[in-house]
DNA sequence: ATGGGTGTTGCACATGATGCAACGACGACT
DNA sequence: AGTCGTCGTTGCATCATGTGCAACACCCAT
C-alpha cells in the first residue's frame, strides 16, 4: 500500500539469504541505487540493517531484540510456560507450544528434557504444517472454508512415507483432530518420531494455541507415547482455564 | 533519512512493548490515522505486524524467521557451535558466543550445561556490556578514539558492588584486557556468578566475536573457574583458526 | 434511538521520494 | 605508475506518493 514501505521491508528478505552490496540490492529491488541506499540507511538508522567491514549489508541485530519482546508479549506463553515444564518433569519428555498465524504454524515455546539442544533452531521457525499435530490441531480449529482454503495452498512434501500426501488427506485428518479433541504425528516428519498433542483454548472455545509431547521411537514406542494423552489433555485443559480466567473475553 | 519508511519502522519497538490499536500507534508517531493504517497495512503485508482478534496490532510471526535466517547466516557462529560444545562437555558450564555491532553487544550462541532453561531469553538480548567478560573482549578490540566515544556514551549500572562504576573504570579495564588477551566477571553483574572469556579473531587479527564460561559460586569458585582460562584460550583460538581458515580477508 | 468510540475510504494538495548524472574513492589490471 | 572499471555517494529537478482532512461505516454502551 505503502510503494517505498513496500521496498523497504522487501529488503529484509532479500538479506536474509545472505549478505548483499548497495548494486545486488537495487537490482533485485528494481530501483535506483541511490534509492535503495537511502532506504538501507533508514532500516539501517533502527537497527534492522547492519553494514559489516565489507560494505554489505546484512540483517541487524535489532530484529532479535524485536523478535525477542514479542515473543515475551505473548501471555499464552507466559501463562503456558510452568505447566510445560511441569509436564516436562514428570514425562521426561521434548514438550512444544505452538501457534497459528497467518497461514503459518509457529513454536513460540519449548521445553527439551535430555540435551542442552540449541533451543532457538525451532523456536520461531515455522513448523512443518502438513504434519505436525500442534499444526493439525490450530488448522482443524479454523472456519471450514478457511481450512480448505488453507489446505489447497499448502505443498505437501513427503518427509517420510508417513507424511500427509495431499490436500484431501489433510482435511480429512483435520476433521478427525477436530472431533476428538486431539491429534498425533506418528512419524510423518522424522520416521523414528512420535508426538501426541492438545489444543490449548481461549474463553470463547476458539483454539490459540496447541501443545505436544514428541518422542523418538527408541525411547518410547508410539503406543506408549499415546499412554501420556490424558495427561497432556490435562496439561492443556489446565492452561486453557488459566488463560481464559486472566484474558476478558472481547467476543461473544 | 527517508520520512515515511522511518515512521513505518518506528512502530516496531512501538508494538515490541505491548499491542496497540490504531488510534495509540497514530498517536504515538505523530501522524494522522489513515496515515498510521496504510503505514500498518504495508507492515501487515510483509508479516512484520499481526492483527489479532481485538483488531489490535502485535508484532508479527515473520520477525522471528527473519531473525532466525539472520542469525543462521553469521558463519562464526556456525564455526564457533561445535567448538562450544565441546568445551561445554568437557568443563560442564553454560558456554556463551557473543558479538558487537552497533554499540551493542549481543550473544549470538549458548550452551547451557544443566537446567533446559528457556535459552531464547537470552540470545539476541542485550548484554550488560559494561561488566560482562564478552563484551569487554569486543570492546577492548576498538580503537582507541572509539572506546572513549563507546564508553562515555554507556550507562554503569550498578548491579552489584562489583560493576563497572564509571567510564573512567571501565576504559582502564578495557586496556587490561587488550593487553592481556583474555577477560573475567567477577561477580558484576550478578554477584554469584562468574565469567572468563576469550576473544575470536579473524584473519587480520580483529576480533569478530567472543566466548565465555560461566558458572555460579556455588558450583566452583572464582579461582577453579580461571584454572580453567587456558582451555578457553585454546578454544577461542581453535576457532580463530577455523574462521581465519574459511573466511578471505578482504583487508590488509 | 442516540451518542461516542472505533476503523475505513476518497480526494486535493504539496511534501517528500525518485532517478538522473556527475563526482569521488578505491582496486585491478596492464 | 597510469588508466580504466566498479562501487558508493551527493545535489538536484520532476512529479509520483504519501499526507491529512472530512465524511462515512460500524460496533457497542447508554
Amino acid at each position: 500500500m505503502s510503494q517505498t514501505v513496500d521496498r523497504a521491508l522487501s529488503i529484509l528478505p532479500l538479506l536474509a539469504q545472505g549478505p548483499a552490496d548497495l548494486g545486488q540490492v537495487a537490482e533485485r529491488l528494481g530501483v535506483h541505487k541511490s534509492t535503495a541506499l537511502r532506504l538501507l540507511r533508514t532500516l539501517h538508522e533502527h537497527g534492522l540493517v547492519y553494514r559489516q567491514q565489507d560494505q554489505r549489508y546484512r540483517l541487524g541485530a535489532r530484529l532479535f531484540a524485536l523478535a525477542q519482546e514479542a515473543v515475551e508479549n505473548l501471555d499464552v506463553r507466559e501463562i503456558a510456560h510452568p505447566h510445560l515444564v511441569e509436564l516436562n518433569e514428570s514425562c521426561g519428555h521434548t514438550v512444544h507450544l505452538a501457534v497459528y498465524e497467518e497461514q503459518e504454524v509457529l513454536y513460540i515455546d519449548k521445553v527439551e528434557s535430555r540435551y542442552p539442544v540449541r533451543m532457538y533452531s525451532r523456536i520461531g521457525k515455522p513448523v512443518a504444517i502438513t504434519v505436525a499435530a500442534v499444526a493439525k490441531l490450530l488448522l482443524a480449529d479454523l472456519s471450514e472454508p478457511e481450512r480448505r482454503a488453507v489446505a489447497e495452498k499448502l505443498d505437501y512434501p513427503m518427509y517420510t512415507s508417513r507424511s500427509t500426501p495431499n490436500a484431501g488427506a489433510f482435511l480429512k485428518e483435520l476433521t478427525v483432530v477436530r472431533e476428538q479433541g486431539w491429534a498425533t504425528d506418528l512419524g510423518g516428519h522424522e520416521e523414528s518420531i512420535n508426538c501426541v498433542g492438545a489444543p490449548i483454548r481461549g474463553a470463547d472455545g476458539r483454539v490459540v494455541a496447541a501443545m505436544s509431547v514428541s518422542a523418538p521411537n527408541v525411547v518410547v514406542t508410539a503406543e506408549e507415547l499415546l499412554t501420556l494423552l490424558p495427561l497432556v489433555r490435562r496439561t492443556a485443559d489446565s492452561i486453557s482455564r488459566e488463560y481464559s480466567g486472566t484474558t476478558r473475553p472481547k467476543k461473544a
